[in-house]
RNA sequence: CGCGGGGUGGAGCAGUUGGUAGCUCGUCGGGCUCAUAACCCGGAGGCCGUAGGUUCAAGUCCUGCCCCCGCAA
């Protein structure tokens, strides 16, 4: 079985290397180009090209895909399979229909719930108490294709969206490599993805991040998870941006004083009142500041009740 | 040279126009209390990132270097 492996970010390691490690013989690794990164903006290799270039594994990056550029490669490689996890750009149909066996995906949710750019982080941000994993067989639209296997997971209390990435990453490459093992043996099932219940995952963004006071402490708790490690819930604390890393629901009904007021400061953390409830801030970083316990952040910061975050100086 | 912020007792911060280095927490010792992440008293602990420069005098001003953080991805 020769597979064609398409991938860029972390999330698509496990998955190469789990083929690899399955004896699978990856003809090669589609990745997108190397991008400047890092304080020094130096170029660096994406993570699936890192790993197939330590692997022995010949790596390509179009910057495009759509005018055929991958039809020489697919015409020499002859791939029977080619495997899609997180490659970030959709395939046209040239190379969809090439594979003997066709294009199938690992997608970090349950489909069809979550398609699209970010699912792991949006099932996090929804508060969905159970999620998964869905191999599926890839179409020309978003994340539609029919599905082959799922495995589920349930979304930890406190779980960050980080965590479960890394969980449903290793998640997904046992499920990918028992996919395949199927598709070798001709046993594997496709079936049409339901149409209810589709919700597309748009990509995050920083301006998403500000978070409203207003909202419930129960809410609030699954936005800050949810947008962990990245971009990170922020507001404002004495006029100044501040990241939440870490909070955790002390009260989840009953209004406790105008949305943002802070209730008390303990060795715990930084009681706020929501909208709903109370939410204590356990872990944040100011600006220039490295990470750190509240309780930290307000030995050299004296914050004092009644203080107001979300409030622009 | 992509842009910006910062390096001050163990931790987090302050340090005004250059002139004895301060605060909160922790730590150590003692006291009080039925008790406490409580309170009171006392102590230890800093070549102020590093190398030079200006000056009677540099944490503070100038220059180089190292490291950390944010933006950007």
């Amino acid at each position: 079985m020769k597979i064609l492996f398409f991938g860029t970010p972390d999330f698509a390691v496990p998955c190469l290397a789990a083929l690899l490690d399955a004896g699978y013989d990856v003809v090669g690794a589609v990745s997108q180009p190397d991008k400047p990164q890092g304080r020094s903006m130096k170029l660096m290799p994406t993570p699936v090209k890192a790993l197939a270039e330590s692997r022995g594994v010949q790596v390509f990056q179009p910057d495009r895909l759509k005018e055929g550029q991958l039809q020489e490669t697919l015409d020499s490689l002859k791939p029977d399979l080619c495997v899609v996890v997180a490659y970030g750009k959709i395939l046209p149909s040239y190379i969809l229909n090439a594979p003997k066996f066709g294009c199938i995906n690992v997608h970090g949710s349950l489909l069809p719930r979550w398609r699209g750019a970010a699912p792991i982080q949006w099932s996090v941000l929804a508060g969905d108490k159970v999620t998964g994993v869905t191999t599926m067989y890839m179409d020309e639209g978003l994340d539609t294709g029919d599905i082959i296997e799922t495995a589920e997971t349930e979304i930890g209390e406190h779980e960050t969206a980080g965590e479960l990435f890394d969980r449903l990453a290793a998640m997904g490459a046992e499920l990918l490599v028992h996919t395949v093992g199927e598709i070798e043996k001709g046993t594997a099932v496709r079936t049409p993805q339901p149409a209810d219940g589709a919700v597309y995952a748009s990509m995050l963004s920083r301006d998403m991040a500000r978070m409203e006071w207003s909202r419930s402490a129960a809410e609030l708790d699954c936005f800050v998870r949810g947008l962990c490690p990245w971009p990170v819930a922020v507001t404002t604390l004495c006029g100044t941006p501040v990241k939440i890393y870490a909070c955790e629901v002390i009260k989840r009904e009953g209004k406790c004083g105008d949305p943002g007021r802070v209730l008390a400061v303990s060795s715990e953390g930084i009681d706020v009142a929501c909208g709903e409830g109370i939410l204590r801030i356990t872990d944040l970083q100011a600006q220039g500041g490295k990470r750190m316990p509240a309780s930290v952040y307000c030995n050299g910061h004296r914050i004092h009740e009644g203080t107001c975050l979300g409030e622009q100086a």
